[in-house]
DNA sequence: CCAAAAGTGTTGAAGTTACACCCATGC
DNA sequence: GCATGGGTGTAACTTCAACACTTTTGG
């Protein structure tokens, strides 16, 4: 957590936040607004802040992420550091650093962090200078703030490459869930479709969901049944990964 | 390259190279040495330094690591941001940063690089506040200054996760090698043994190494047959990436 | 002739891919 | 009864792991 020694913000060194929500319109990232200068998501950025001057990497990050908002107890994992020395020269970035920072001029290097969140557990307020906090489809963002597209992609393709050695899905899916809703997920995750009778045959070899042998009510179709994480074999799979999801 | 506009240090972040080179004797990493304080490894550090502030990232690296080194003309990649508010605070290190930074007493957050080198081609030359640049086997480190051991543990997992993606040796072997060169990296930064014949054929399939036609001489053994790398497949797999090595 | 490393193939098991039909439900 | 998504098995193929002996050279 942050120590009470000097709290003076360092000027040089930012953090930002990529954080992924699933739901029925596939993967999002959450974005904070700031006021309206140009295209659709030109005034859209990802949620970051300057960092404390005695305030470790990761505190930072949880500590911004929660000021623009309002999301706690988020594990944040770090994608790396940005540094190119034009990543703020954008002309209307310039104007919006000039209204919030004390130092808008100066060089700030970026450590990027990103994070999976249950969309239905954390929902967003927007505080501090973020005008809105909002939930973008990935596959809808085109253009943001700064150099945040460029970390977004680089977010992406690590989680992309996660996906192959780790489990994933409990941070995104509620509690209980269908099967196609994680089979969605991973399609949205990779971009491209999966076999249904594969990916069902994976995943019940990884042993990380179990059913609770209830069954959908109030569709219009074969009512699925609905499963929980086997958190245990989560876990584990999570500390010692696997080879290969085998897509 | 540096650009000419400002051209300050900043005191506030650095970078550090992990530099890895192989020979007869294994998986090599390159350290600088200080002026002897403590135990055997506890006097060498990765080598690293202040960035300027107008400098880019990646640039910085490499100008940090030919200042301390003289090497050149070498692809870095980024490992990662390390930013413990403790990691320049052990006694002995403090002591070393009053002797050569204008601000010791500054907290630095690293940007941590790591590259692969041909140990015959590159030749480190120390200067700067290096007294020496020194090859030191990987397995006999134990211990380095501030965090940078824990910065050489980062490195060598990625290292390792990009060896089961990617072609890996063209940096790390002369020109021409024979397989058991190879055979024995792979065994090297993995830190464990590799089935002689699986991974002869792994390697074959993959197509990154041709035959000379040409064979050892003056070997107490059956001489064996020298190799090269086979360029075009060799980059094209590092763009592309396979899916997994194999072991 | 001895020591040392080079080089080579097979087999059983496991994993991967591709593919099509019937089922249970709401409307 | 129709539309919707749920749920299931197999066959051909590829990949993987384990394993032992012969060859060529220098000394």
């Amino acid at each position: 957590m942050i120590s009470k020694k000097m709290h003076k913000l360092n000027p040089k060194i930012s953090t930002d936040c990529v954080i992924f929500g699933f739901d029925e319109d596939g993967l999002q990232v959450l974005l904070i607004e700031r006021k309206p200068i140009a295209g659709p998501t030109e005034n859209k950025a990802l949620p970051g802040d300057l960092i404390f001057d005695d305030e470790d990497l990761d505190d930072a990050a949880n500590r911004v992420l929660k000021e623009l908002t309002g999301l706690t107890d988020i594990f944040l994992e770090q994608i790396g550091a940005f540094g190119s020395p034009e990543r703020l020269s954008k002309p209307e970035d310039k104007k919006w650093l000039e209204s919030v920072r004390q130092y808008p001029d100066e060089r700030v290097i970026t450590i990027a962090y990103y994070s999976l969140v249950n969309k239905n557990l954390y929902q967003p307020q927007a505080s501090s200078f973020a005008q809105n906090a909002v939930w973008v489809p990935v596959e809808q963002v085109e253009d943001l703030a700064f150099d945040h597209f460029e970390i977004l992609q680089a977010a992406l393709k690590q989680l992309r490459s996660k996906l192959r050695t780790q489990p994933i899905g409990f941070n995104l899916l509620p509690e209980n869930f269908v099967l196609s809703d994680l089979h969605k997920l991973y399609e949205s995750i990779l971009g491209r479709p999966l076999d249904k009778r594969n990916f069902r045959r994976k995943i019940n070899k990884l042993g990380i969901v179990e059913s609770l042998n209830k069954k959908q009510t109030g569709v219009p179709h074969k009512p699925s049944l609905i499963y929980k994480f086997n958190e245990g074999n989560y876990e584990r799979l999570m500390k010692e990964g696997y080879d290969n999801f085998g897509f």
